[in-house]
DNA sequence: CCAGTTAATGAAAATTAGTTTCATTTGCAG
DNA sequence: CTGCAAATGAAACTAATTTTCATTAACTGG
């Protein structure tokens, strides 16, 4: 898909999909830079940074934006359009994709006169782990 | 409110709600510090911060999260539940409170395990100053 | 109203996340 | 193989937020 855009496969690329690709959990850039370097070391973490922007921008993966500390999580897409419901304890990440607001969003557009571009909803909640932890 | 918990009411703080209850736009705190120091020279960012996390905390305020540069942005809530349409352009930020997601939340609930706390939901889009400007 | 305590403050340093710059390297077209 | 533009790594930089700590001032009790 990179080459079909016109970009260059690197070795550095390859690691960076590599490390999404694995993982079934969504990552920090922080997280994925430790993963690649792993394996490939002197991977820099502006490689990670710029392989990340690029793969965000041809859309083959997403960021979340989770509780108080603003930090921007990227995440593998399980395709297609979706949304996140988030550990407020642990941070793990469920995946959901019916999201129904087709009316909302065209209620909203008449009322307010905004072209609506997109949307972003996240639940928070306790995951069924952390919960049983709070009864130990 | 803030006495009542048994917090202090000092000038700073004052000075923090005077600006957030005068605006009717969502600031960043650097923004309201801006302003907090144009009647209260020597105030400090830090302060703003502080305060802004208390409010937070409180409930009198909440945050946004917007766009690609993860800023966390501060808001004067409309009292009660409610959540956000932002233009994609200007940034400005409109205010709606029905979402409906009660029966979504339900079932993500029983599908996971997870006892859902609360939930993030932001529009995106261009407002119609911005689309017009397109235009010119 | 005054004094004492203790929370709250301001300044500066530290932290954290992400971006930019630029010389060097390297993928890949020819 | 070779050349060159694209991509990289290191380091400097920007920006937002947090922490530290000595100083200040809000409230409480007298």
């Amino acid at each position: 898909m990179l080459r079909r855009r016109g970009y260059r496969l690197t070795t550095q690329r390859r690691a960076v999909l590599d490390v999404i690709a694995r993982s079934r959990d969504h990552l920090t850039p922080g997280e994925i830079h430790q993963q690649v370097v792993r394996r490939h070391p002197g991977v820099g973490l502006v490689s990670v940074y710029r392989t990340l922007a690029l793969l965000a921008d041809m859309g083959l993966i997403c960021e979340v934006h989770v509780g108080g500390n603003c930090r921007s999580y990227l995440l593998r897409r399980p395709l297609g359009h979706h949304h996140h419901l988030v550990c407020s304890d642990c941070g793990r990440v469920v995946d959901f994709s019916d999201c129904d607001l087709g009316q909302l969003e065209k209620r909203l557009a008449e009322d307010t006169g905004y072209e609506i571009e997109g949307h972003l909803l996240e639940f928070a909640g306790r995951c069924p782990d952390c919960r049983a932890a709070t009864f130990t």
